[in-house]
DNA sequence: TGTACATCAGTGAACGCGCGTTCACTGATGTAC
DNA sequence: TGTACATCAGTGAACGCGCGTTCACTGATGTAC
């Protein structure tokens, strides 16, 4: 039956929200039309009325997640308080709230040209929040060091969740091996 | 029709090799178990007498790629030329041939404990010979600085595989950027 | 403001398709004599 | 070494299943009067 258009939008947001999160969680392949929707409260054949495909969605979802999903990692004092939000076992635990730029890295590669942009846009944001704590280095070198920095932070959340159950020690030692040595080069 | 126990044993080696590949390319959910049988040169009907599941195949293929397949990276002279070779365009676009750690690395945190046990061990494979080329650092920090090493290494090659196709610039200067970083402090 | 009707968001059954897996069959291999 | 037969690796049709997508239908919304 017939909705109101403000509920038109919730539902929207409430599917972007959804898909965001599960893709985070589970990647793109693993996570099927139908349960993104019920996740929002809706039936599958709704789907279509919001969006075009299931690509449609995930190029929506991926700007949604890049782009605005990270701007709370951006707004910390100082580099020193970003890594010891990112690299914890609670980010690491916990993909489908976190950082979309690790959770969705090695998927983004066999996706759109569209989605690429998205999550290009995502990174450079975070370089430049980074470079911008970078204030002891000099000018040129600054955006050089935050790529590094960012890199270190994404490849080391990866490897972490990757033996999180396999080796739950190796994957704690990668949080803090990497914490320590960025905190000690690049902190505040 | 029956052939050699030669023949068993080559066909074996090819659907892993197959597997291997095709698992890096794609990842192990888009890859079917009939064209990595195609693949090998046989038809998907032979493959249970292989393996046991695609999940078994699945955990094999890792040990071989996670393992085995990366001892190529490990004979460099130096840090100085692990780093020319891993963080390269040629790297960055041939994946079914690269390291393993880095093209599987995101699914792995979805994949079995016994899957991971391997991701883990080739981990360790991989900052252990990093750590033997880290000799002016104080020992007790030459094992943490490999980590954090390989953390960059694996973080920016999934960025740069991430938006090569919708911002190759990036791309290229992800890989630049960390080479150099990398190489100025830790390089020989 | 109240009524009559066109619009259209959501429902749920149905579609084709590709997947992992099974199985009856084939015919070359390996073995017992 | 040669023969007869049991073994078994590979084939290809078939299976159930879940997926993305479509569509006829429903009924509340929004609008024209």
């Amino acid at each position: 039956m017939r909705v109101t258009k403000a509920k038109v939008a919730e539902h929207r947001r409430s599917i972007l929200e959804s898909a965001s999160r599960l893709f985070r969680q589970r990647g793109f392949k693993d996570v099927g039309v139908a349960e993104i929707m019920q996740a929002s409260g809706l039936t599958h054949g709704a789907f279509y009325g919001h969006f075009r495909s299931k690509a449609d969605l995930a190029d929506a979802a991926c700007r949604e997640a890049c782009i605005e999903g990270i701007q709370g990692w951006l707004r910390s004092a100082d580099l020193t308080a970003i890594l010891d939000r990112y690299l914890t076992p609670a980010h690491r635990d916990d993909p489908a709230r976190g950082c979309a730029l690790s959770a969705l890295g090695a998927e983004v590669s066999r996706q759109s040209a569209d989605l690429q942009k998205s999550y290009a846009a995502g990174l450079n944001g975070f370089v430049d929040a980074i470079a911008r704590h970078m204030d002891d280095a000099p000018p040129e070198a600054r955006r050089r060091q935050a790529v590094a920095v960012l890199s270190c932070m994404i490849g080391a959340l990866t490897m972490a969740r990757g033996v999180a159950e396999g080796d739950p020690a190796l994957s704690a030692e990668i949080l803090d091996s990497v914490r320590r040595e960025l905190r000690d080069r690049f902190g505040a």
